[in-house]
DNA sequence: TGTTATTCCTATCGACTTAATAGGAATTAA
DNA sequence: TTAATTCCTATTAAGTCGATAGGAATAACA
């Protein structure tokens, strides 16, 4: 299951990127349209911006704005920023790799081969879609 | 991520398929053999009996065993019982489902259709994969 | 210069979930 | 009768999630 912060967050870059039109979208705008709690958005969006998918302007008529196309933003750099591993497991991850303690000969696991195959299926997906499909 | 009970329940339907000549295999051998608190793997082999993929014996020389062939049992059922649902958001899963409250258009939502198919992607595999496979 | 509207930052909170633990009842083999 | 095991219920500590609060910094504009 994705957190609720995933899936705000996709909904808003899908806002953000169907009505730019040269100004940038507020916050105030997006939580309305999305039902979205207007200060949870907030830390959602910084951190978006954080990670360099967003730019934003402060003060009157400021707010968020994509710094890349739609085209170029892929559904696994999003992820990976707002939920964190794509993988099951996090000895399968490959940005959030972290060795497993209780697994004797990782090699021969048997949860690690499922989930090795499960990652890149889903990989496969997250990274041939763009934000520009979603629209 | 999947839970630790996850992980510790295919571990232990692993092991209790590679050391089943007979006789029901015993909490304590499985729990020191994969370095899995006791007590915990208890309530997980119950629920997974209470679903039935196990069966036990009670008493001295008591255990759990298969109540099918490995090649009988598929890892969607398996991740269903101990993990839940599958899908990622609760308005596309199949055995889970609940409906999207936030959505005004669930049909047309961007969302969705992503976790579509990352939903159908990570079913092909565990309908397609049976403990067996694992061993 | 002052006002208003916005992003930015930090801190906190309640509810829930997870993983683990505890103790003992029920059952079975010998 | 004893020892070994599953079964059942309850509790707990730690962590995470989603949301909220308040105000600082910044920008547009009259």
């Amino acid at each position: 299951m994705i957190a609720k912060k995933t899936k705000y967050g996709l909904k808003a870059l899908v806002f953000i990127a169907r009505n730019s039109s040269g100004n940038p979208v507020q916050i105030k705008t997006i939580s309305e349209s999305e039902q979205i709690s207007r200060k949870f958005l907030e830390s959602i969006l910084l951190s978006l911006k954080s990670h360099g998918l967003l730019g934003s302007k402060k003060g009157k008529f400021g707010g968020y704005y994509l710094l890349k196309t739609p085209e170029e933003i892929k559904m696994s750099a999003v992820i990976r920023i707002l939920e964190g591993p794509i993988a099951m497991v996090p000895c399968v991850s490959l940005n959030f790799y972290e060795k497993c303690e209780d697994c004797k000969e990782p090699d021969h696991c048997a949860v690690r081969n499922l989930m090795e195959a499960v990652r890149d299926s889903t990989l496969e997906i997250y990274n041939n879609r763009t934000l520009a499909d979603l629209i």
